[in-house]
Parts: C-alpha cells; sequence; structure tokens
DNA sequence: CCGGGGTGGTTGAAAATTCAATAATTGAAT
DNA sequence: ATTCAATTATTGAATTTTCAACCACCCCGG
C-alpha cells in the first residue's frame, strides 16, 4: 500500500507510445493485409511459420506456441485456412496423438503473392522510421522486453510478484 | 514491381522484437489486471480515460478514438462497464445525437483500487526494462511510429515516408 | 497386460469483436 | 419551412476468441 512510484514524463512517453504504436502498426499491416490478399495478420503468420519449417509442415502444439496463441484458438484458425485450401491436417508418423499443419500449395502461392507488399508495409509502418544509429538500441530493448516477459512466470523480482 | 529488398538481420530483430513484445507486454499487462481486479486492459483504459476527463465523462466518439476503437466495439464494451457499475451514460446537453460515458463512484473507486498494482506491472513488463540511457531514443522512435501510422490517409507510398 | 497420469488436440457453448444496417440529430442549402 | 448530406451512436447478426470439458494416445509402473 505504500505510494507507488508514478511514471515520470518520459517513462510515459515510452508506455503511452509503446501502447499507441503496436495498436497502429499492427491495424495498419492487418488492415493493408486483408485489402491486398485477403488475409489477416494473423494467417499470413501462420503461412510464414509453416513455409519456414521442415517440410512446410508444424505440429499444432509447436505452431501455437510459436504464435503465442492458445491451442484452442489455433485449432480453430486452421479450421478456416483449411478450407479455403491454404493448409490441410496430416496425422503426425511419430505421435498418434499429434497432428501436423501442412502448408499446401495453393497457401504457398497466396504467401509468396502477399509477401512483397506486406514487407513494403512493414518498412513504411516500422523499419524505415528508425534511424540506423538507433536500430542496435531498439533491437536490444525489444529483445530484452520480449526475454523478461517470456513465460516462465516466475520472473526476477517483479517488483510486485509477493501478491498471490 | 520490383524486388522487394529484404530484411536483413537487424531488421529482423526489430521487427520480430515488435510483434513478440508487443503480444508479450499485452498479455502479462491483461492477465495480471484480470487476475487483481477483474478488468481487462482496455476496460482499464476506459477508466483512466474518463478520470483523466473533465467531470470525469468523454463523448462516446471521443472516447473511441482515443482508444483506438470503432464506436461500435465501444457500445458493446461500454454496455458491459455500465452493467457492472462502473461507468453510465448521459445526455449530451449540447448535441442531441451524442452521449456521455460517465466514470461513477464505483468505477473511480475500482480503477483507484487497480492502479498501484497496475504501474508495477507496467514497470516490470517495460519501464525498469530500459536503461536510463536508452529511453530518449525509444521515446523519439515510438513517436515517430505513432506519427507515421497516424490515420490522415494511407500513406500507400510504402517506399518511405516524407524524405524531410 | 492393465491402469493411471500426463500430453496433444478438438469441440461446443459463451463472450467479445466486426460488419452492415438503422435511427436520430445537426448543419447547410434551398 | 424543407430537404439533403453528414455525424453520432446503437442494434443485431456473423465471425472470431475464450473457456472448460472431452477424447485419444503416449509413457510408465505394477
Amino acid at each position: 500500500m505504500t505510494e507507488p512510484r508514478w511514471l515520470d514524463p518520459l517513462e510515459m512517453r515510452i508506455w503511452r507510445g509503446f501502447l499507441e504504436a503496436s495498436l497502429r502498426v499492427d491495424q495498419r499491416l492487418d488492415a493493408s493485409l486483408k485489402e491486398a490478399a485477403g488475409l489477416t495478420l494473423e494467417d499470413y503468420e501462420v503461412l510464414v511459420a509453416l513455409s519456414e519449417s521442415e517440410g512446410r509442415r508444424l505440429r499444432m502444439s509447436e505452431l501455437s506456441a510459436w504464435l503465442l496463441h492458445s491451442q484452442s484458438r489455433l485449432s480453430h484458425r486452421i479450421d478456416r485456412l483449411e478450407r479455403r485450401g491454404l493448409v490441410r491436417r496430416e496425422k503426425c508418423p511419430e505421435d498418434g496423438r499429434g497432428l501436423l499443419a501442412v502448408l499446401t500449395d495453393d497457401g504457398f502461392a497466396e504467401l509468396v503473392a502477399a509477401a512483397p507488399g506486406h514487407l513494403g508495409d512493414v518498412r513504411g509502418a516500422l523499419i524505415d522510421l528508425i534511424e540506423p544509429a538507433e536500430r542496435e538500441v531498439v533491437a536490444n530493448v525489444l529483445e530484452r522486453i520480449v526475454a523478461a516477459n517470456r513465460d516462465p512466470d516466475t520472473q526476477t523480482g517483479i517488483g510486485q510478484a509477493a501478491r498471490s
């Protein structure tokens, strides 16, 4: 109950900026992708993950972990992509419980068609806005944030972990 | 049309880091807030916006613009908050079309109760991870990103924005 | 071989979001 | 006054996400 240390102006700029930048970049990329290719940014990420994997296939559980989504959410999403013919499910040979999401040729083709435009959006919305001299700092900060917020919840003194 | 310039390793670290950091920070704050106060991060943002406004009230349209949400989405969200008694609607005296979302005393109390814990989370998940020497750069970059992705018009010229 | 405990994934219903259509009001032009 | 276009917000249906229950299979100990 002690008086919390409030955010000073610089900290507030970072916090608000982070929140708004995330939203805006996401909204812009999503809208652009949807209009140009009929794909959600999430759909696109699914296709990317599969296309970069051995045999263009991935276990459902690995894919959901990579996407930072629940298995249920992924399952429904794959349903929709499968209905559109961009992905199909295959039984996992090594583990009878498992399923593989496999990128179809159609799916790969849609990815290839969408990629250049999307790449341009990523540059326009984010990358080209960061000066070369700033890039190393930004990359390091982002990676530190990712690491600190990775699942192993028992994070280093999060200041207020003592509140079951 | 031309061969797209792919992302180099540093650019890729930034892009991936940005995407993952956004998701992780959001998920963590949302989970923490939900557990500690029964509020979504979005609910919380609604209460904050109202609490900081004249008379703790705001036009629906202003609120939705501030939150970067559609009016429909806000309307449904206010339905839920109103059902819980944290917010109520009032007719706008100056414009018969308008409605004001007004923060109730209960709503303000919940905000006050949730704020210290949330503030700690924001520090733990984001602010404290950025070295003092890095902060100015980070704030500037984020604000540049926000500005470049603000609604005005679809800066279709993906190549690059205005070169000053 | 059999029985548990744990993992991988799906399912369906509930909750939230999006999308298109609608109603009410304003401001401006006729 | 009256009409017309634009603005404000809500509504309900379709889509998507979340949540909890569930099934099938793996692994391991008896």
